[in-house]
RNA sequence: GAGCCGUUAGCUCAGCAGGUAGAGCAUCUGACUUUUAAUCAGGUGGUCACAGGUUCGAUUCCUGUACGGCUCACCA
């Protein structure tokens, strides 16, 4: 049901009053010669006098207006920034005036006239004639206090980004991060691709998919929870370098580091291994850094973070032995599940060795991660995709790296082996017929793939959401969302 | 999924040990031709989230629901 007010009733009556005198509240087209940001710097100097010299033209919605009788003080906010105006009453045109009469903070005005200075040292605009560009019916937020109800911000995004300028800061920054990344991928000779979002099969990573249905196909299909299923079939077809921004899907819960769609950097690289990845890794980052800040340490929340490569580099199991007084490889695998349960840690019981390890590193590891660090060497029964290690078949060549206690990107050396990737989906299928949702099933297709032969490879996918928090430091990855997932309103 | 907290005017917030509400800003009327949280005078504006219960009487106490926040759990 459509919602109104007082305040909105009085303004519906004024787009009457405004059409009743012949003017069209809501124009077609304005052409700007300045931006708030233009003005600012072309007229750094302005003095106190107006001249012919400083004309512009400018368009931006009212954000406040000061009204003393027959003249009036109101700033002007654009996509850049906010600029004074000064209208005068026999220093604008007559229409003009009573045009500025009927507006209303929020309303989007053009305006020409020429810059000087007020004498408190305000550029601003003297006005000499005045536009209505569209007439806002719904009152803004408070001046002073602003929009501060979290509810309302990510709901209508649209009123917080008028009333802070601080949040489309952040997602300017976002946007910046993703273009340095771009910049530096493609500088690389990798090549930007795009695959299905919508899958037959879904893969590539241990997550419960969201279903959709194909009607004309008459067959289900599921929203991608990773694109690298994909992305590996092209290094097959004999693209060496790939990447992808990937909008994935998650149907799992919410929280400070989850949105149910978010945003996965992967890359893939011919002939490389997970060393070589973890270099690529360190140095892509800490130049998105540099890009973005002028140097690799900046302050999130409470910390001090540092950048700067080499990162720390630590084997899982070291890392668990460091943290805790398990010593996973000293125990044998019964010992080892009896220590961890006496340690009260709760188990299903069917754990493999390998998932207890991944377990102990989730629980004494993961969140005293606060520098950037490399965890590497994973446990194969939790790492579908990864190459096992030459001297221990145990173990993988994977690594994830971890900032503020955050996973952030995840790597390996890619399986190629078709023989072993096929033993490893069997092992995945068994699982899910076990009843583990976030297992997955066999892909043929890809299998059939990895026959051609695919060369040595090594992977990587970062958390774009996760890395723009750490870079603008923002608590919440709805902070770095332009529309968070919410509930529907009541 | 669990615990705690919140929801009062367009916005930001008070308040009520139970007697159907108040401020600032915004808005409306008037005054004011360099103000900047402009100022001055006067006015309008509320299903106190929703539904039950207790009570002579509930915005206030109790229960439930919805939505949100934080923490934990789940989750790479």
């Amino acid at each position: 049901m459509e919602e109104s007010n007082d305040l909105m009733q009085q303004r519906k009556e004024k787009v009457n009053e405004i059409r009743d005198a012949g003017i069209n509240p809501y124009p077609h087209q304005y052409t700007p010669t300045h931006s708030t940001t233009l003005i600012h710097k072309e007229f750094e100097d302005a003095d106190e006098t107006p001249n012919e010299d400083s004309k512009v033209t400018i368009a931006g919605r009212i954000m406040t207006k000061r009204d003393h009788g027959k003249s009036s003080f109101a700033h002007l906010q654009d996509s850049g920034g906010q600029i004074q105006i000064y209208i005068r009453r026999g220093n604008v045109e007559q229409d003009s005036y009573q045009i500025y009469r009927k507006v209303d903070v929020g309303d989007i005005i053009g305006v020409s006239g020429t810059v000087f200075r007020t004498r408190t040292g305000e550029l601003t605009i003297l006005a000499d004639s005045i536009e209505l560009l569209s007439k806002s019916i719904r009152p803004l937020p408070e001046k002073w206090h602003g929009l501060q109800d979290k509810q309302t911000r990510y709901r209508q995004r649209y009123a917080d980004l008028i009333m802070n300028p601080e949040v489309k800061d952040v997602f300017i920054k976002r946007t910046k991060i993703v273009q340095a990344i771009r910049d530096m991928l493609n500088d690389d000779n990798f090549i930007e691709v795009e695959t299905p979002v919508l899958q037959p099969i879904y893969g590539g990573a241990s997550a419960r998919p969201f279903t959709t249905y194909h009607n004309t196909l008459d067959q289900p299909l599921y929203l991608r929870i990773a694109n690298e299923l994909y992305l590996k079939r092209l290094i097959v077809g004999g693209f060496d370098r790939v990447y992808e921004f990937s909008r994935d899907f998650r149907n799992e819960g919410m929280d400070r580091d989850h949105n149910p769609e978010f945003t996965m950097l992967e890359l893939y690289q011919a002939y490389a291994d997970y060393q070589e990845i973890m270099e690529l890794t360190e140095n892509l980052i800490a130049q998105t850094v540099e890009k973005l800040h002028g140097t690799t340490k900046i302050q999130y929340q409470e910390q001090e973070l540092d950048f700067t490569p080499p990162w720390n580099r630590i084997t899982m199991v070291e890392s668990i032995k460091q943290n805790s007084d398990f010593d996973p490889e000293s125990l044998s695998d019964d010992e080892l599940y009896t220590k961890v349960v006496n340690a009260g840690i709760e188990l299903a019981g069917d754990e493999s060795k390998g998932e207890i390890i991944a377990e102990l590193f989730d629980t004494f590891v993961e969140d005293k991660l606060i520098q950037p660090t490399f965890i590497y060497d994973y446990p194969i029964e939790v790492s579908p995709f990864a190459k096992k290690k030459p001297e221990n078949p145990e173990y993988v060549e994977r690594f994830e790296f971890f900032i503020s206690g955050m996973e952030v990107g995840n790597a390996f050396s890619e399986l190629n082996d078709p023989i072993d990737q096929r033993q490893r989906f069997l092992e995945q299928a068994s699982n899910l017929e076990k009843g583990d949702e976030e297992a997955f099933m066999v892909d043929e297709d890809y299998l059939r793939a990895l026959e051609y032969g695919m060369p040595p490879t090594g992977g990587l996918g970062i958390g774009i959401d996760r890395l723009t928090m750490l870079l603008t430091d923002q608590y919440s990855i709805r902070d770095v969302i332009l529309f968070p997932q919410m509930r529907p309103e009541s």
